[in-house]
DNA sequence: TATTGTTATACTCTATAACTATA
DNA sequence: TATAGTTATAGAGTATAACAATA
């Protein structure tokens, strides 16, 4: 799969992640609709973190359009689990924070996408180590 | 972030892997563009390997209703990427296969998305290694 | 004049329910 | 009767272009 690689191991650790994301795209729906949210919604909340973010930051770290921000926090702020707030400094811009029932929906989605990891109890406790380390030096 | 966990490298591992499928589910639309292709068209085109394979598997594989795998091989079979044909054994089914020009897209993806691993150099041989071991255990 | 966010529009993705053909 | 795939429908995700408010 891949061709004249100048370094096969770094090339299949790449696919190795590529396929864990693969499947991670699968299961995410099914994960997300527990909590009555969308993967798109998931991953704004997921990135949303304690301080208030203007939505264009949002619409640069989801790679997406403003336009698209815009129908998103819509549709959470409807559920009173975000809220647009005009910025003091420049009155262009809109941060985003998280309602107290937004900060519990987020709290339980994390804890649900991070309880019980499925499969790593197959590893070696030191390979569970070596594996984050490896990743903390790659996502660095 | 991982409250009370029973494996604490388990689950800060656990949670690198998601950060990182994040961060590839902001990064395919860009690339798919190039290839006027959709992230869920990537998706399947991953999936869809040299046998050919039943709509049914396909969206068990995809973790998505039949009736969205009906409307993507629309798609992607307008224009000549995939091919349909009726199963021998049962004249329910369908399979799906690629077109000498969906291979060559195929082939395309996968190059792209796999060449010139971004940050993997950061790791030392031996790392990359530790990290292929691993993930192999991991995904298997 | 440039930038932030919204609106209008169009298309893709996705699920549910009803349907057809086959088993 | 049950199953594989399609169709109809509706809603969410997404981008492009035009727009309003502000810088």
């Amino acid at each position: 799969m891949c061709a004249r690689p100048r370094n096969p191991q770094a090339c299949e650790a790449w696919q190795l992640l590529l396929q864990f994301s693969f499947s991670q795209r699968a299961s995410l729906p099914a994960l997300a609709s527990e909590l009555e949210l969308s993967p798109a919604q998931c991953h704004l909340l997921n990135l949303i973190a304690d301080q208030p973010m203007p939505m264009g930051q949002l619409a640069g770290s989801l790679s997406c359009d403003a336009s698209n921000v815009t129908g998103l926090v819509d549709r959470l702020e409807s559920r009173g689990l975000v809220q647009r707030s005009p910025s003091a400094e420049d009155r262009r811009v809109k941060v985003l924070s998280l309602t107290p029932t937004g900060e519990r929906l987020r709290a339980a989605l994390i804890a649900r996408m991070t309880s019980e990891p499925p499969t790593l109890t197959r590893l070696s406790p030191a390979d569970q180590r070596a594996l984050v380390r490896i990743l903390r030096r790659l996502l660095d």
